[in-house]
DNA sequence: ATAAAATCTGTAGTTACTACAGAATCAAGG
DNA sequence: CCTTGATTCTGTAGTAACTACAGATTTTAT
């Protein structure tokens, strides 16, 4: 299994390799050992690494916050405190966002009932979104 | 009150200088008539197309759709149909994502819910970042 | 030995803006 | 009319997080 090359890698993490390339140009990955071509050959830990940063990527965290959480990571002792709150930060951002994207689902949706579809002169999407009436005030 | 500077545009409208400049280089809003010095001069016509432009953007509406849009508007007539069926696709997209972050919102509230904050040497967040067990699978 | 597959580096493109720098113009007050 | 401060001008570069090449080199398999 190990080492392994960076096809495999990405192969087995489903990360493409540009992006293992990008995270290492950007310090979230150390540096690999080459082979004497300079092809990089990457050990488990490298690659147990990675996986921790897909999973932070596909949880929403921001790279900044993923670095935050490597650092943690890197340090001494790891502070449970720091991590939580990172957590917790960006656990409201998600809860903010969808908020955000329910009132645009509700507004869409409503545009979308308003208009048949069928072609006339007057298009209930287009004129509601001319209208002066912020889009979203579904008042009289 | 007309015709406009850039200025007056962008406080009426709550969108910034050069976001205007933008959209009028993406040829979005057409290019406004201009004082003898230069300075661009705004009609309500324009700032009307402004106004639709955000909007959609507030509903998330790509800046590609909203060109189709613009485009839909711009033609001898509007069709009812094509506005709908972009309105129905965006629609689908904003649902998925809400999808996408509400399974997000339910893993960090695990993770969170799992994490004490009082600094232990293991952090059950990091831990299970770390899990080969995918994260977003809950089972025992 | 050769051919095909994989990898290398470095640069540029993506989205939708935002932020300058340095120069020119405009509006208001005296 | 003149000055001063506010506004605007153009053009370039930066943001986030990758992705997509091009052209050269290396590795692997036959």
């Amino acid at each position: 299994m190990y080492p392994m090359s960076i096809g495999k890698v990405a192969a087995h993490t489903g990360c493409n390799r540009e992006t293992i390339r990008f995270y290492e140009k950007e310090a979230l990955l150390p540096k690999p050992e080459r082979t004497e071509g300079g092809h990089r050959i990457y050990t488990e830990d490298i690659v147990n690494r990675l996986v921790f940063i897909r999973r932070a990527r596909e949880l929403g965290f921001a790279m900044a916050e993923v670095r935050q959480l490597l650092s943690i990571i890197d340090g001494d002792q790891i502070s449970c405190e720091q991590v939580k709150k990172i957590t917790d930060t960006h656990l409201q951002d998600v809860r903010l966002k969808i908020k955000d994207l329910k009132n645009m689902e509700r507004t869409l949706s409503f545009l979308s009932s308003k208009c048949s579809g069928i072609d006339i002169p007057e298009c209930p999407i287009i004129d509601m979104l001319q209208d002066e009436r912020p889009v979203g005030d579904l008042s009289e």
